[in-house]
RNA sequence: GCGAGAGUAGCUCAGUUGGUAGAGCGUCAGCCUUCCAAGCUGAUGGUCGCCGGUUCGAACCCGGUCUCUCGCUCCA
């Protein structure tokens, strides 16, 4: 089966057993955004909790909050988002490539900025010792000539970037006679600018709304409450505060189902150090980040880090946790060590004073920060393809298997009646009552038990508890693996007592 | 946004030169059954993505539009 194949069958096992369905799709759906089904919902809840117990549970320094989506809009002025999310973009008609119009007119700057290095080699050269830099690019008049060009076009270039005109920064890149470094043509199109974040308006008057965005991440609501928290926790640095929550980004292209979504959630953890120690915090996070994947029992070898080159405006350093989806090697987890960019921005923009006082050293600093940022759904879909397998069994027959880690499945446990008659379903019936107390369980009468295994195969319930004639005998059932198929006979107290620990979370995260 | 491909039942798909829509699986109701899909009977389910045009007649031809997939671009 090619991957591309493999993908298709992931997305429609996800859509047939009620994990994902297409948003709004007796309307023909709404591009790039999904729901999730009966099942998916419970998958995506499990592995809220299994996130939230490693991260908030087990540590006593990280604390979990829930920020609204709507937040004041200088927040995105603050953090970098107005600046960084607004690009103008322009194709070429030839090529039918994209640039970003800024860059084509910066490439076209540092070309000329080339030149002049060159002009001032070639004078080295030729003058050798004597040689007087500065004296030469004063005084050369092609020197001279190059730099009048690339003050001209400076100006000209933040003006129109200032006043957000696109006709001028159109007529820049036609006067310079940029051409597409691809196809070599100056063929344009028309510049358009393209907001990466939602808005929306606050207020029911259209007169006075005031306009907002849709968080584009969870991150800032948690660097805005940072004092709220710091205050009322009693928590000492180093210290984190843990979010899960949507986040809303108008992606130009939104593709790979629910891999790329307009719609999104985070599971994100802002960790609060001491200036200087961001390296020492950054390795220790990416150790303990890439051990929670793994404790998942999924394979190592669908892991890999992925260390930033180009660094975003904020970070120091900067790393993904990279998994093997059915498209490839794809970003699962951002590291990003985070600076006090963040804090001293809001402290700029708010004039609030966002400082710690560390009692011990009597300082008084802001913190750095040490960002871990899951993407939610992304997770989904990488425990979802990863367990979606089709077995061949020896019988010549097609398993279709969805091996879901058993401590994420939506439903734990099956309890089967063998028949439909002789008594069976009273008992199967009596087991399923108590047993939904402490899980997820389904009973199921209809058709051939063998048909009613593979029915749960394809929803990945690691437990099927079969009830037949002996079980009313002597209180025996078996009990079904997944994974293996192999039944055990066993009491129903050692039944619950096997399922329990197969589930115990403990042994889980410790793996 | 550009280019290529595709849209028919819950899923996978067939549907001839245009003649009022089919299969397999699934689902549901029964029957039969003491352990790993494909035993029997019956049922449910589709304005053929949507709108318009051509035609006596359109799933099929034409135009538009929406959505999906892949590639390009973007990913703070």
């Amino acid at each position: 089966m090619t991957s591309e194949e493999k993908f298709k069958k992931v997305i429609s096992h996800a859509k047939e057993y009620g994990f994902v369905f297409p948003s709004s799709e007796i309307y023909d759906g709404l591009s790039a955004v999904y729901d999730y089904g009966q099942n998916g919902a419970s998958l995506k809840n499990n592995i809220k909790d299994y996130w939230l117990k490693a991260m908030v549970q087990l540590n006593d320094n990280i604390v979990n909050i829930d920020s609204a989506i709507l937040m004041h809009p200088s927040i995105w002025k603050a953090s970098g988002h107005v600046d960084a999310f607004n690009d103008p973009l322009i194709d070429n008609k030839d090529s039918k490539k994209r640039y970003r119009a800024d860059v084509l007119i910066e490439d076209h700057i540092s070309k000329i900025e080339k030149k002049i290095d060159k002009e001032v080699a070639k004078a080295q050269k030729k003058f050798g010792e004597n040689f007087d830099k500065e004296k030469y690019i004063s005084t050369n008049p092609r020197v001279l000539q190059y730099l009048d060009k690339i003050k001209l076009i400076h100006n000209d270039f933040s003006k129109a970037l200032d006043d957000d005109d696109l006709v001028s920064l159109k007529k820049m890149i036609e006067d310079l006679e940029i051409v597409c470094p691809v196809s070599g043509s100056k063929n344009w199109t028309d510049i358009k600018q393209f907001n990466l974040m939602f808005g929306t308006k606050l207020g029911a008057s259209s007169e006075n709304a005031m306009d907002l965005y849709l968080r584009p991440e969870t991150a800032q609501g948690i660097f805005v409450n940072f004092l709220n928290v710091q205050k009322t926790s009693r928590l000492k640095i180093p210290f984190g505060i843990a979010q899960i929550g949507k986040a809303f980004r108008n992606e130009i292209v939104a593709r790979q189902f629910i891999f790329r979504m307009r719609e999104f959630e985070q599971m994100e953890m802002q960790f609060f150090i001491k200036p200087g120690t961001q390296m020492e915090w950054y390795s220790k996070w990416k150790e303990t980040r890439l051990k929670w994947h793994l404790s998942l029992g999924i394979k190592a070898e669908n892991y890999r880090f992925h260390d930033h080159e180009k660094l975003a405006h904020y970070a120091d350093a900067a790393c993904d946790i990279e998994f093997k989806f059915p498209f490839g090697f794809k970003e699962l987890e951002g590291i990003h060590s985070r600076t006090d960019f963040d804090l001293t921005n809001h402290e700029k923009f708010s004039s609030k004073k966002i400082k710690y006082f560390d009692n011990q050293t009597n300082e008084r600093y802001t913190p750095y920060v040490l960002e871990t940022s899951i993407g939610l759904d992304r997770m989904f879909l990488a425990i979802f393809s990863n367990s979606l397998e089709e077995e061949d069994l020896k019988d010549g027959s097609i398993r279709t298997v969805l091996k879901l880690p058993s401590i994420l499945a939506p439903i734990k446990i099956a309890i089967l009646p063998l028949i439909k008659k002789d008594g069976l379903p009273e008992l199967a019936k009596k087991i399923f009552k108590k047993l939904k107390w402490d899980y997820e369980v389904i009973y199921d009468e209809k058709d051939a038990v063998g048909r009613r295994y593979r029915r749960q195969d394809a929803l990945g319930t690691p437990f099927c508890i079969t009830v037949d004639h002996q079980s009313i005998e002597d209180g025996t059932v078996t009990i079904r693996d997944r994974d293996s198929m192999i039944q055990e006979r066993l009491t129903i107290d050692e039944v619950t007592s096997k399922i329990k620990s197969a589930l115990n979370i403990q042994t889980w995260l410790k793996a």
